[in-house]
DNA sequence: TAGATTGTTAATCGATTAACAATC
DNA sequence: TAGATTGTTAATCGATTAACAATC
């Protein structure tokens, strides 16, 4: 199952009403109209009515939407209602930056575990989990219930660290690492390659300078 | 401007052109057709005809496309021709893994400059770089000709880090922090949040076990 | 010339949005 | 009842794709 593929319109829009949300829950209005609520997500309110109607969220004619229900339904659709506990695989730079990173775990998405194939790292405490071998990842999984991993390993160890996960029993992984990795059918995987971003990035840029001059310095050859 | 708004079919898609191409450099073949690229990439031969056109790039009539020649405009218009020196406003976990890894520099991305607003940072050495004060930024942005600003900061610092990237001149924002920024219309910004991308994981995961019941832990209270 | 493949037109598909009857 | 707002239909828009004449 190819996620982008599958997504629909929904999904990527949902954490974005969930944010528009919460701030008024912390004003303490009760109710939101589509037609305000499109205003605050900068989209149409036939969208958000849309949307809204697609997860099964029913508002009142007249009035509008109850924001708490509102914000219960949307965590519920995103799975926000449960704590899904994450094992890293790759103990880097950035295997261990995200051990330390709360903004995961504040989200309902902890670190509980940290694998890595180089026997240095076994052992090294990294925030509030220790590095354990890549041959405990199926013990770790049934443990501690870990249902998704994330990939943060060099390019060459991504794939054979895909495979220790889906031999687990994970179905859920975030690829971190500028590989593309093969997995069953059944198994979902998102990508996310922060160089493809900038280059994104330096599309835009290049494609706005186009005309003049470019501020990035030649590169000797490209296509040899 | 907002990146995904005007993005447009193709510019995604190029970064997936470019790998399967770099492949086929590798094997020796001089060319390719849009119908054999289609399949390496999982396209439609049609939409993949039309991006090249798009990009200005054209074939030969019961031949095919010439590989370098694809491979050179695609840089191209990616803007990979250049290097791209990078900053990065955050020197904490996240800021210290990027100028450490490789795989941004490999691909024309250096970061060249590593900023935090925490004096007891300041003069840390970092991979290839030295941490410096935020007043810095605009002199660093100057002198080393950096073009795309990266923001690792808290989520209460992004707002102040990515003012200090504009008003040095940087005009392309890659925010990995949880907080949308506010930026004037000429900046272009992309956000990547691991937690919004661990929750669309999580949603489509949830939808698939939907009738079993979910391996996640119910969480006490969300819409309080 | 016969076979292959491009470049592009027209058809299709899916998502967004305007509009409005239903109804609070 | 009058005003507001939903829920949904039909129109619109834009992107993908099939199909095929052009041509190597």
């Amino acid at each position: 199952m190819s996620l982008q593929d599958v997504s629909g319109p929904t999904i990527g829009r949902l954490p974005r009403y969930l944010a528009s949300l919460m701030e008024l829950i912390s004003v303490g209005e009760p109710t939101i109209s589509s037609d305000r609520l499109s205003e605050l997500v900068d989209l149409n309110a036939a969208t958000v009515r849309r949307d809204l109607a697609s997860l099964g969220i029913s508002g009142t004619r007249g009035v509008g939407y109850d924001i708490k229900h509102l914000v219960f339904e949307i965590n519920q659709a995103l799975g926000l209602n449960h704590v899904w506990p994450v094992i890293v695989v790759g103990a880097g730079n950035l295997g261990r930056a995200l051990a330390n990173y709360d903004g995961l775990a504040d989200r309902g998405f902890p670190v509980c575990g940290l694998v890595d194939v180089d026997p240095a790292l076994i052992g090294k405490a990294v925030g509030a989990v220790t590095v354990r071998p890549v041959d405990d990842v199926s013990e770790m999984v049934d443990s501690l219930g870990a249902a998704v991993g994330v990939l943060t390993t060099s390019s060459e160890g991504a794939q054979e660290a895909a495979d220790a996960l889906v031999a687990a029993g994970v179905r859920s992984i975030l690829n971190l690492t500028p590989q593309a990795i093969v997995v069953p059918e059944e198994v979902d995987v998102r990508r996310v390659d922060l160089a493809t971003e900038l280059q994104i990035l330096s599309f835009y840029h290049q494609r706005r300078a186009s005309a003049a001059s470019g501020s990035g310095v030649p590169l000797s050859e490209v296509a040899s």
